[in-house]
DNA sequence: TTTTAACGATGAACCAGGTTAGGAAAAACG
DNA sequence: CGTTTTTCCTAACCTGGTTCATCGTTAAAA
């Protein structure tokens, strides 16, 4: 089995393709191994790929000016990942993305998914559908921000991405959420105090 | 001059479409007027459209558990407003979204805007890039919230939306930036304790 | 196997921003 | 118009979450 069928299973899922299209979708990918530790996008470099995990796990984060990291996103198997506004305006990053494990991704890089959108309406239709899921889970976010505590971001993270939660450091969860990792022990070992 | 004058503009600047396209596009939308105060987005009814606002200025948001208004977004002319998640995913809808004036809009269905995007390769690439920006400026929000102030995030605001920071009242304004109005109001007054 | 570095827990002092409560002024409206 | 409602401001007090400093524990490196 090769390394296309969780991406050829995740484009299914999404568009209607036929085998023949597939093939050339995947045509235009590259397979890369990418080792834990290792960056995959740092400030000030274009952004060349968008990536696909098919085996690993990802962080992507900035560093603010007084040197904390704030983790933007994670990316396990299934997911996306890049410096997003880097990518598609093809600008410098701001973001380090970088492996919490040895992984393996299929890389598009910018001018073959150029290629590939003006090959086909359909191509075209699932970077649409991508960008719309993309936009949508962030406002998400955004409201999950302006609305809920830090306990209950926590907790809600907990539930919707608990194979996240299990994978990736505590202080990276906790730069994510928006606390500092101090505060997210203390939620965790029901330090909080609670009203009542 | 019609009311389609601003939208041809708008798309011209993201695509390269011929006038006879163009023509074709924006037959597929509706001019309607909304007085202020009136409410073209409600929570529990699917948001049935994506609104182009050509005149005047309108206000997305949630309200939490305990009662609290979070502004998600505004629209002025040239802005596009709807509850996104619920448009595309035509499920019930989580937010309001107000006219802060007496507004034009022009309204395009989603049963339209689908067969819209089957109609052409250049359609769907429209909507693509719309989504794609829309997702990059939620995730600068996103960045802002985590790494700034308060009182960063408003003079961020200033620089970047004057416009829009003239227009809508202040309570609103607050509750975008992720802050109470009474605490806004310190900001603007210069009464915040700074450090040195 | 030992050493070193990274990670997580804990507690006390502290602060950015929230709450509560009031009152003034500007819009909206009949 | 005058009246009602909405918006904005001020000020004292409060709290969720941070900061800083310390220590145990786990994992990587040598």
């Amino acid at each position: 089995m090769s390394e296309f069928e969780p991406l050829i299973k995740h484009i299914r899922k999404r568009v209607d393709m036929t085998d023949d299209e597939l093939a050339e979708l995947t045509s235009y990918f590259n397979v890369k191994k990418i080792k834990k530790k290792q960056f995959i996008i740092q400030p000030d470099f274009v952004a060349k790929h968008r990536n696909y995990v098919v085996e690993g796990a990802f962080r992507a984060y900035v560093i603010d000016g007084k040197g904390e990291e704030h983790t933007i996103q994670f990316a396990i198997e299934d997911w996306w990942i890049s410096d997003y506004n880097s990518f598609i305006h093809q600008q410098p990053a701001t973001m380090f993305v970088v492996a919490l494990d040895n992984s393996i991704v299929l890389q598009l890089t910018y001018e073959q998914e150029q290629k590939l959108k003006a090959a086909g309406h359909k191509y075209e239709t699932f970077f649409r559908i991508m960008a719309e899921r993309s936009a949508a889970y962030q406002q998400r976010r955004i409201i999950s921000n302006l609305t809920q505590s830090a306990e209950e971001r926590y907790t809600d993270f907990l539930e919707k991405y608990p194979l996240v939660a299990q994978r990736v450091p505590q202080y990276a969860l906790a730069s994510y959420l928006g606390m500092t990792t101090e505060f997210l022990s203390k939620i965790r070992n029901n330090k909080v105090r609670r009203k009542s």
